[in-house]
RNA sequence: GCGCCCGUAGCUCAGCUGGAUAGAGCGUUGGCCUCCGGAGCCAAAGGUCAGAGGUUCGAAUCCUCUCGGGCGCGCCA
C-alpha cells in the first residue's frame, strides 16, 4: 500500500520538474499517520523541499496535490498543519490489500528488498563445555529472528555456529570428564575447583568407561602428585592447567585428543539437539580448530605480517589494532608461539568475507562489546570494509519465577538450562518471551507469567486469536456454510463497520512491519504488531458475529477473519512460534 | 579513570532511524456471556520521556554535559 502511494506522489513530482529542486531531500518520506482524521498516509515532501526551493511549504503542496494522478486508490487529498499531504485511502484500496493476502498466503509479507544481498548471521557460538543456559536462549530466539526477517526480505541468509573447539575451556572440559572416569572406576580425590562440576559431565564419563574401560585409568596417587595448591590456598587457574598438564603427559597425545573429542562431540550434540527442539538450526557449524588445522589463522598472521600490520615487543606478535580504530594493540601470537583467540578472529571473519557474504551480522552477548572494534579492524587489516561486520549485542536475561529472581551461578553448576525453561514454559512462550523485549534491553524473564493461560501473555493472546479464526471455520462447516475465497472477495465490499475498516488497515501495515524489522533487526516490532493485530481481532470478534445469515456478509467476514490469520500465522513464523489451530 | 549500552505511566516495556494531542500490557476502578471459544471485550484514572543546554519549521528520537544503573577494559574466548 505504502509503495503505491510513494508510486502516486513521485508522478506528481516527476510532472512538476524544474518547478523544484532537483534532488528530493532523504528525508521526504511517505509515512503512516498516528492519527486517524489525518488520513492513512501522510508524506513532509513539502516540508523538506520547502527550503532548497526556497518557497512556502504549504503552497508546494498545494502544487504537488494538484498534479498527483488520479487513482482509485486515494478517496481524499488533503494540505494540513504546516504543510503535511495526507492521503485518505478508498475502501477499494482496504479491500485489494485483502484480497493480496489471501492469494499470497504463506508469502505475503515477503519482498525482494534485500535481493542480492548475502548475509551471514553468527550466532549463539557457545563455548561447547556444558549445556545451554537461559542466556544462550535469548541469543538463539533473537538470531534465528533476525535471521528469518532477513529471509523474509530477500536476503540470501546463512546462519552459523562459531564452535570454540581450540581453547584453554575445552581441555578443562576434558580434562573433567577424564577425571570422572578416574572416579567411576574407583579412584578417589578432590575434584578441582576450577573443573567442570555440572552433572552432564558423568554421562560421558560413563561412556567413556564403555569404550575403554580400564584402558586410560592412571591411579590418582599419580595424577596429582606434585601439583601446585588448588584454590583456596592456591591459585585455581593454575592447578586445572597443571592437571591438564598432567592428562596429556600421562595419556599421551593421541588418547588425550580421544578424551577431548568425546566430550566435544557429546556436548555439541546435546546443544545441537536442544536448538533444533527449540527450532533453531544452522547452516553450518564452524571449527575454530578447522582454522588452525588448514593453515589458516597462520595465512592471516603473515598477511598482517607482510602489511606491517604487526610488531614483536616481550617476546610476542602484536597488531596494531589501535592504528584502525581499536583501543590498544593486540596480541595475536603469544610468547609461547601458541596464536591467541584474536588471531582465530581475523582469520575467521576474513574467511566469511572470502566465502561471498556482503555483510557479516555477528550476534553477541553485551559483555563482548569490546570485540568489535578488534574484528573490525582485523577485518581493515585484510583490506576488508570495516563496516561489512555489523554487532548486534545481546543484554543479559534475568529468571523470574513470580516476583522472586532465580539466583543463577555458572561455577557451582546450578544454572536453569534452556532445555528445563523450553520444558517448563514450552517452546511457544520461550521463543516470544525473548524476543519480546529489544535485543539491547535487559530482559526480566518471568517464568509465571510464560506459563500463565490469561491475557497477561501475550503468547495466549496471539495464538488465541488465530484459534478462534479456525474455530470459527469449524463451526461454518458443521453449519453447512461454505465458504470460498472468491466468494469471500466479493464480500469484502459489504463490510464497512468502524472495527472492519482498522482490521483491513492493519492487514496492510504487516509487509511494512516486516521491511522494518528486518531493517532494525528488531523482532519485537513484529510482536507488538500481532498483539495490536489480535486486539482489533478480538474486538471485533466480540462486536460482530461472523456466521449471519447474509451470504455476501458471512463470505466477506469469513474472507477477512482469513486474512487476519494468515498474517498472524505469517509474522507468528518470523520469530518461531506455532499458530495452532485450537488450544 | 576510559569505552559501549540503558534511563519513557505504580510495575514490565513499545515508540516505525526527526513529525501532528507520547502508546501497550499488567496492576487499580467500573461494566459486558439465552449469541461463532470469556485464554475474550468495553470504559475510567495514571507522564516534567532522568536532568540541563544545543541543532530546526518540529526532538522521547540527533549532539554536548550532569546524575543514576548495567557491562567491558588479559599473551582467556
Amino acid at each position: 500500500m505504502k509503495t503505491q502511494i510513494e508510486g502516486l506522489l513521485a508522478a506528481a513530482l516527476e510532472a512538476l520538474g524544474d518547478q523544484l529542486p532537483q534532488d528530493v531531500a532523504p528525508e521526504a518520506r511517505v509515512e503512516r499517520t498516528r492519527d486517524p482524521r489525518h488520513g492513512d498516509f501522510a508524506t513532509n515532501v513539502a516540508l523538506a523541499l520547502a527550503k532548497p526551493a526556497g518557497r512556502n511549504p504549504r503552497e508546494l503542496a498545494q502544487l504537488v496535490v494538484a498534479n498527483l494522478p488520479a487513482s482509485e486508490l486515494v478517496d481524499e487529498v488533503s494540505i494540513a498543519g504546516p504543510g503535511f499531504i495526507n492521503f485518505r485511502l478508498s475502501k477499494t484500496a482496504f479491500e485489494q490489500e485483502v484480497r493480496a493476502v489471501l492469494e499470497r498466503g504463506a508469502d505475503y509479507g515477503r519482498s525482494a528488498s534485500g535481493a542480492g544481498r548475502s548475509v551471514i548471521v553468527e550466532f549463539v557460538s557457545a563455548n561447547p563445555t556444558g549445556p545451554l543456559h537461559v542466556g544462550h536462549g535469548r541469543h538463539a530466539a533473537y538470531g534465528a529472528s533476525v535471521a528469518n526477517l532477513l529471509a523474509a526480505t530477500g536476503h540470501e541468509v546463512h546462519r552459523e555456529y562459531y564452535v570454540n573447539d581450540a581453547g584453554r575451556q575445552m581441555d578443562i572440559l576434558a580434562a573433567s570428564v577424564w577425571l570422572r572416569y578416574l572416579e567411576a572406576l574407583g579412584e578417589s580425590f578432590a575434584f578441582p575447583a576450577n573443573g567442570y562440576r555440572g552433572g552432564y559431565v558423568q554421562p560421558i564419563a560413563d561412556q567413556l568407561v564403555a569404550q575403554e574401560h580400564d584402558r586410560l585409568r592412571r591411579p590418582a596417587a599419580e595424577v596429582f602428585r606434585d601439583l601446585p595448591p588448588d584454590a583456596p590456598e592456591g591459585d585455581q587457574d593454575e592447578y586445572i592447567d597443571a592437571v591438564v598438564a598432567r592428562m596429556r603427559e600421562l595419556l599421551g597425545e593421541e588418547d588425550y585428543r580421544k578424551v577431548h573429542a568425546l566430550g566435544l562431540q557429546e556436548i555439541l550434540a546435546d546443544i545441537r539437539d536442544d536448538l533444533a527442539e527449540f527450532g533453531v538450526t544452522f547452516d553450518r557449524w564452524f571449527s575454530e580448530r578447522s582454522l588452525t588445522e588448514l593453515g589458516l589463522v597462520a595465512e592471516c598472521i603473515d598477511r598482517l605480517q607482510s602489511d606491517g600490520h604487526v610488531y614483536e615487543r616481550d617476546g610476542a606478535l602484536w597488531f596494531r589494532a589501535s592504528e584502525l580504530g581499536d583501543e590498544k594493540d593486540r596480541v595475536v601470537v603469544r610468547d609461547n608461539g601458541q596464536t591467541t583467540y584474536i588471531a582465530s578472529d581475523i582469520a575467521y571473519h576474513l574467511g566469511k568475507r572470502q566465502r561471498g557474504h556482503d555483510l557479516l551480522l555477528d550476534i553477541l552477548g553485551a559483555d563482548h562489546h569490546g570485540y568489535v572494534a578488534r574484528v573490525r579492524a582485523g577485518l581493515e587489516a585484510m583490506g576488508e570494509p570495516g563496516d561489512s561486520l555489523e554487532v548486534r549485542l545481546v543484554q543479559f536475561a534475568v529468571l523470574y519465577r513470580g516476583g522472586e529472581k532465580v539466583q543463577m551461578s555458572t561455577r557451582s553448576g546450578e544454572f536453569v538450562t534452556l532445555r528445563e525453561l523450553r520444558e517448563e514454559v514450552g517452546n511457544d512462550a520461550a521463543r516470544l518471551f525473548y524476543v519480546l523485549r529489544s535485543n539491547d534491553q535487559h530482559l526480566d524473564f518471568d517464568l509465571e507469567l510464560a506459563k500463565s493461560r490469561s491475557n497477561e501473555n501475550p503468547v495466549y493472546y496471539i495464538q488465541y486469536a488465530h484459534a478462534r479464526v479456525r474455530s470459527v471455520f469449524r463451526q461454518a462447516t458443521e453449519k453447512g456454510l461454505g465458504w470460498t475465497p472468491a466468494a469471500g472477495a466479493s464480500g469484502l465490499a459489504l463490510l464497512d463497520s468502524a472495527h472492519e475498516r482498522a482490521l483491513m488497515a492493519s492487514l496492510g501495515r504487516y509487509p511494512e512491519m516486516v521491511e522494518l524489522a528486518a531493517a532494525n533487526r528488531a523482532p519485537q516490532n513484529i510482536v507488538h504488531y500481532l498483539r495490536e493485530l489480535a486486539q482489533e481481532f478480538h474486538t471485533w470478534y466480540n462486536a460482530e458475529t461472523f456466521l449471519v445469515d447474509d451470504a455476501g456478509v458471512r463470505a466477506g467476514r469469513l474472507a477477512l477473519a482469513e486474512a487476519t490469520r494468515q498474517v498472524i500465522a505469517n509474522g507468528l513464523a518470523l520469530v518461531g512460534v506455532g499458530a495452532p489451530d485450537s488450544m
